[in-house]
DNA sequence: TAGTCTCA
DNA sequence: ACGC
């Protein structure tokens, strides 16, 4: 793995707001280790639509890895330490997630971010996900890392409160976002994939999500 | 309010 | 707006 300081973030950076920043193509020069380690994933704990608690189902497909998993039904949003598909736990994050979620926060200016769970979104053309703020995590201190690969999206960046317009930002295979401190509960969402072709995903958007869900010990 | 549906 |  590279040194933290010999990622260039010359390249095409963009700073969202204050503790929010576009890693322009972090991710790239590992795309096929991400994509194999995601296939490994994905094996054991195969894509699934999830229900809201309000009782629509989601566009985009979930799965995760690491010590929980995120996941919604009728009851509300909740991480469990186990799939509900499967009764059993989730899948082991690859090391290669875990390594580049921390180079990630690092570079955005958050030290030592150890993620235990990394939720994984596959987007098909017309999937999408509306304005909402990740709030289940126990302890809100630490950033979010989001890891955009295959087909381009339109990633919604708004505010602080639901009514707050929303910013349009183009996220392109290798992008990834951090967020975290004053932007922690940005309200955010992806608009509805446009169709596409990507040589190493086909018609596909992937999104890792790595978060820090439980209390740290 | 991680959803859909309607109306200007 | 709506209603889960």
């Amino acid at each position: 793995m590279l040194p933290l300081d010999l990622y260039d973030t010359a390249s095409r950076d963009v700073r969202l707001d204050e503790g929010a920043l576009v890693l322009g193509g972090m991710a790239r020069s590992i795309d096929r280790a991400l994509l194999d380690a995601l296939t490994v994933v994905e094996r054991d704990a195969p894509f699934r639509h999830l229900l809201t608690p309000g009782g629509g189902l989601m566009s985009v497909a979930m799965t995760n890895c690491g010590a929980v998993g995120w996941v919604s039904d009728r009851s509300g949003y909740r991480y469990d330490p186990v799939d509900p598909e499967s009764g059993k736990r989730w899948p082991a994050m690859p090391a290669v997630f875990t390594d580049l979620a921390a180079r990630a926060a690092n570079a955005a200016g958050f030290r030592e971010f150890a993620p235990d769970v990394c939720l994984i979104n596959r987007y098909e053309p017309g999937a999408r996900l509306s304005l909402h703020q990740d709030r289940d995590e126990h302890d809100l201190g630490h950033p979010i890392v989001s890891v955009s690969l295959g087909l381009p999206a339109i990633f919604l960046w708004g505010g602080q409160q639901r009514v707050d317009r929303p910013r349009r930002v183009p996220l392109t295979h290798g992008d990834v976002v951090v967020w975290g401190g004053p932007a922690r509960m940005t309200f955010h969402g992806v608009r509805a994939l446009a169709e596409g072709h990507h040589p190493l995903t086909g018609s596909i958007r992937y999104n890792l999500t790595f978060r820090r869900a439980l209390p740290r010990g």
